[in-house]
DNA sequence: ATTGACACGTA
DNA sequence: CGTACGTGTCAATT
């Protein structure tokens, strides 16, 4: 009922609703197990449910076309005739939606040679004689006409989306159009409409034709006065009159169509729970059958009985826009507040936590239907029962959890009951996905326009600053989609996995590593006085100067100056690396090249270490940040720096690991590495005996596997025979090809094919297990690790023969870099508990993809060793073990082995 | 100030 | 014609 005390009748267009859907919301992310689309049939029952809700009505129709024909298209054969071939991803969902709406004991009404607009003028006008308050939902322009004192429409007003509905009384029509509703027709006749291909009066817009009805009051007393109207548009209107009494025709909306109801026949009805229950089955909907079954037994009343004081009210509104937040509620008030919510909302509420200068500014909690925004002010006053909420169980929804456990932290404050984060949720379903932000996850997932504060703005006006309730309403509502659309092996990537790491990814950044600031900067100044001493002397060399670190530079020398052959191509010329170099110095000695490439190793030290000290923080140490959202394979990447590339591979470059220490109150650095991770993978995954049996034997790696290509004892395989069977088994995890090992060892295409032969034909369950996978992700179009973490490969099927291969290539890797990916992660959690758990004070500082590194306190080492070894060799049970090199020492360099 | 290409460090 | 990353420089662009 509404406030009139009438009954409300809503009317929907069904098709236009749906389509709108369709188009909103990602097509490939909603879809059954077995492929059925259902993004259209989400959207629809999703703003189906919100509209019940909200308007509370109390009688329903949803109306359908019945085809693209009608009587309409027979007038006028070119009738909508711009619009293509309706996808069948779409087509597909429609009888389902019908369904859907059968179950919930909704009426759908059609009629042959009728458009659902004109069931929908019907229905209309009936309702309004009866006595019925009207809302019709529809995306027909159209449907403006049929707006008078007891008919409003909501029109979905965004450019796509649908739960932006604008509501559209008389005066709203007034005052987006400047004419009454049942003059709408009179205009768009006039203008035209491109979406049904009706074309309007040359020249003629919306303002002339507003202009005119101001005029002449109507369509007819426009076309009676024709004459009247001077200049181009005159002529227009004279000479394409036909077209305006053609579209007019067309336009107008038959609204006495006979129909087997009647408005007071289509009173809500309580749902079929048990055919809801069977299709929402079918659809895999979670969360959406809760909201129905929860809708039922609440009636569709919202709680505002039991609004607490100092809550503000939301808004009765069609578009589930924030509500705007209560804020600074008392601590009593808050306490009530979110018990309230959280049994409302089982799964969790949304949390955001806005930060200044890395500590917490304010703080939103978003509920099912209300939120709240805190301004976190340390001593003006007791914060007690939301830091007891924070701290606890109780479950809590989040983007980008880690950066908001970070700020809470260096707050004081702690942070427990993480029960989702739809950043990484969103990865998980797109790992090469670079939409990041919650705008991002909202649009995609939601199909709406995350609110954003005016940038212009330079201080946020206190009452508006919804910021963090906002971002946190927006979290929970897209959190509650995002846990439709994964499915259990994705929430147990989630759950088992990836939240659990982030709180020990959280805990290393926060603790940072401790830098011998000294040593580096004698290091820099070291290398700074070799990089000019190069310098000068290639200077003299060449005869003038140049700039050693520009590309073009140096192809004007080399190529042009020195004449040297020209090396491998590039974009932008030819190659100046340094495997190209190297060539030229085989086939062209002279001194530049060796001053060049000296040059560049010394230059390129000194980059990174002027980048490490760059990134030393107050407290003499480094703090990382590790992106988890960064890599397709399931890696976590670093950055700001990026402490997973520090040299280790020539002497050189290792002093620089020196600098990396124990803090003053350690005793020492513990390093700690999976030895060939991901060549045991592939002998688990490929169940190859021969490369199990290596891993079991004990034996070298290299030097047995060698031992077998090349048919000799172990002990006779030549340093030559092991680096070659090195290079081959490493390549073979990256799809590497008898050319690219030909070129990395320098040797023969033949042998290097020769290589390849003898290798598979000892080891042949590796080649087939490698060429299944790819098969296999070509079959499924995505690859999986151990754990159930997927990657898409979409291209694996272009008929573009690079993209193709390329995706081949990282086909064959992922499923193989993305399980050691997941083990470590395993790893890392075990261990963060036992450190956590047997209360050490040692701590887990850096990740470099097979290897941790840690600061141990006095007495701690072999305690720490052992959980470190434990958790890293258990972390998976493959059919080789997993071995485990631990070292330690004062710093990085001297604890590695 | 931002962007693309190049080069090069790691697993 | 080997996977996965991040960061610096240069040079050209806005």
């Amino acid at each position: 009922m509404t406030q009139s005390g009438k009954p409300t009748l809503l009317l929907i267009d069904g098709h236009s609703l749906a389509f709108r859907a369709f188009y909103a919301l990602p097509v490939d992310s909603f879809q059954t197990s077995d492929g059925q689309h259902t993004n259209a049939i989400h959207g629809f029952l999703s703003m189906f449910l919100l509209l019940l809700q909200k308007e509370k009505p109390t009688h329903i129709a949803v109306a359908f076309d019945i085809s693209r024909h009608s009587f309409r298209t027979r007038d006028y054969p070119e009738y909508k005739g711009t619009r293509g071939e309706t996808p069948s991803e779409f087509m597909g969902q429609v009888p389902l939606l019908q369904d859907a709406l059968k179950a919930m004991n909704v009426t759908t009404v059609t009629k042959e040679d009728f458009e659902a607009d004109d069931i929908i003028a019907t229905l209309a006008r009936q309702g309004r004689e009866d006595g019925f308050d009207v809302l019709i939902v529809s995306g027909d322009r159209d449907t403006i006409q049929l707006v008078n004192d007891e008919v409003t429409l909501l029109y979905p007003s965004g450019r796509q989306g649908i739960s932006d509905l604008k509501r559209y009384d008389p005066a709203a029509v007034r005052e987006r159009y400047g004419i009454e509703p049942k003059q709408y027709p009179d205009v768009a006749a006039l203008v035209g409409e491109t979406s049904d291909n009706l074309i309007g009066i040359d020249k003629v817009g919306e303002k002339t034709a507003v202009k005119w009805l101001g005029i002449y009051g109507s369509l007819d007393g426009i076309l009676e006065h024709a004459d009247e109207i001077k200049g181009v548009v005159g002529n227009n209107l004279r000479e394409q009159r036909e077209r305006a009494e053609r579209n007019r025709r067309l336009n107008r909306l038959v609204d006495d169509v006979e129909l087997e109801v009647r408005p007071s026949d289509l009173e809500r009805k309580p749902i079929d729970e048990t055919a809801i229950r069977t299709l929402f089955a079918r659809l895999q909907f979670k969360t959406l059958l809760e909201r129905v079954m929860k809708l039922e037994g609440g009636k569709g009343s919202l709680s505002s009985a039991s609004t607490p004081e100092g809550v503000i009210e939301q808004e009765p509104s069609t578009a589930p826009a924030a509500p705007a937040p209560a804020t600074d509620l008392l601590d009593e008030e808050l306490a009530a507040w979110l018990r309230r919510q959280t049994e409302k909302c089982p799964d969790g509420l949304g949390l955001s936590v806005e930060s200044a200068d890395g500590r917490v500014s304010a703080i939103g909690i978003a509920g099912e239907d209300e939120s709240v925004l805190l301004h976190w002010i340390p001593g003006s006053r007791d914060y007690a029962p939301l830091e007891e909420w924070l701290a606890g169980d109780s479950p809590k929804v989040l983007h980008d959890a880690k950066t908001q456990l970070k700020t809470l932290r260096r707050s004081g404050l702690r942070l427990g009951g993480i029960a989702f984060d739809s950043m990484v949720a969103a990865w998980l379903l797109r790992p090469s996905g670079v939409d990041k932000t919650l705008a991002d996850v909202v649009q995609r997932y939601l199909a709406e326009t995350l609110p954003t504060t005016n940038p212009n703005q330079l201080v946020p006006e206190n009452e508006d600053d919804a910021g963090a309730a906002g971002q946190a309403w927006y979290t929970r509502r897209v959190v509650h989609t995002l846990r439709e659309i994964l499915d259990d092996r994705d929430l147990g990537v989630l759950t088992d996995i990836e939240l659990p790491t982030l709180v020990a990814l959280a805990d290393m950044e926060l603790e940072g590593v401790a830098i011998d600031v000294p040593l580096l900067s004698s290091l820099n100044a070291e290398l700074g006085e070799r990089i000019s001493t190069l310098a000068s002397a290639a200077f003299e060399v060449l005869g003038h100067e140049l700039n050693l670190g520009s590309p073009k530079q140096l192809q004007q020398v080399l190529f042009d100056e020195l004449g040297m052959p020209k090396t491998r191509a590039t974009k932008t010329g030819y190659s100046t690396d340094a495997e190209s170099l190297a060539d030229l110095m085989d086939s062209h000695p002279h001194p530049f090249l060796d001053l060049l490439l000296q040059h560049r190793d010394a230059s390129k030290l000194r980059q990174i270490i002027e980048t490490l000290e760059r990134g030393i923080g107050s407290d003499g140490r480094i703090h990382t940040t590790y992106q988890q959202t960064g890599t397709t394979t399931g890696r976590i990447s670093s950055n700001d720096p990026n402490l997973q590339n520090i040299p280790i591979r020539a002497e050189e470059g290792r002093r620089m690991r020196a600098a990396f220490i124990r803090g003053a109150e350690y005793e020492t650095m513990l390093t700690a590495d999976y030895s060939q991770i991901e060549m045991r993978i592939m002998a688990h995954l490929s169940g190859d005996a021969g490369l199990i049996e290596a891993f079991n034997e004990g034996e070298d790696l290299h030097r047995f596997v060698g031992s077998r290509v090349f048919g000799v004892e172990p002990a006779d395989v030549t340093p030559g025979m092991r680096n070659k069977v090195k290079a081959m088994s490493y390549g073979l995890a990256y799809g590497l090809s008898a050319f690219g090992l030909s070129k990395q060892l320098r040797i023969e295409t033949s042998e290097a094919k020769q290589l390849m032969g003898d290798y598979f034909s000892r080891f042949g369950a590796v080649r087939d297990y490698l060429r299944n996978v790819v098969e296999q992700a070509r079959a499924d179009g995505y690859t999986e690790t151990i754990f159930g973490r997927r990657r898409p490969f979409p291209d694996l099927n272009s008929p573009n023969r690079v993209l193709r291969d390329n995706a081949e290539r990282a086909a064959l890797n992922a499923p193989i870099q993305g399980t050691a990916a997941d083990i470590m992660k395993i790893a890392m959690i075990g261990i963060s508990g036992d450190l956590r758990d047997q209360d050490l004070r040692s701590r887990m500082l850096l990740q470099v993809h097979d290897e941790l590194v840690f600061e141990v306190a006095t007495g701690e080492y072999d305690r720490v060793a052992e959980i470190v070894t434990t958790r890293m060799a258990g972390a998976a049970e493959l059919r080789v073990p997993l071995d485990v090199q631990v070292g330690h020492g004062d710093n990085w360099e001297m604890a590695a082995h």
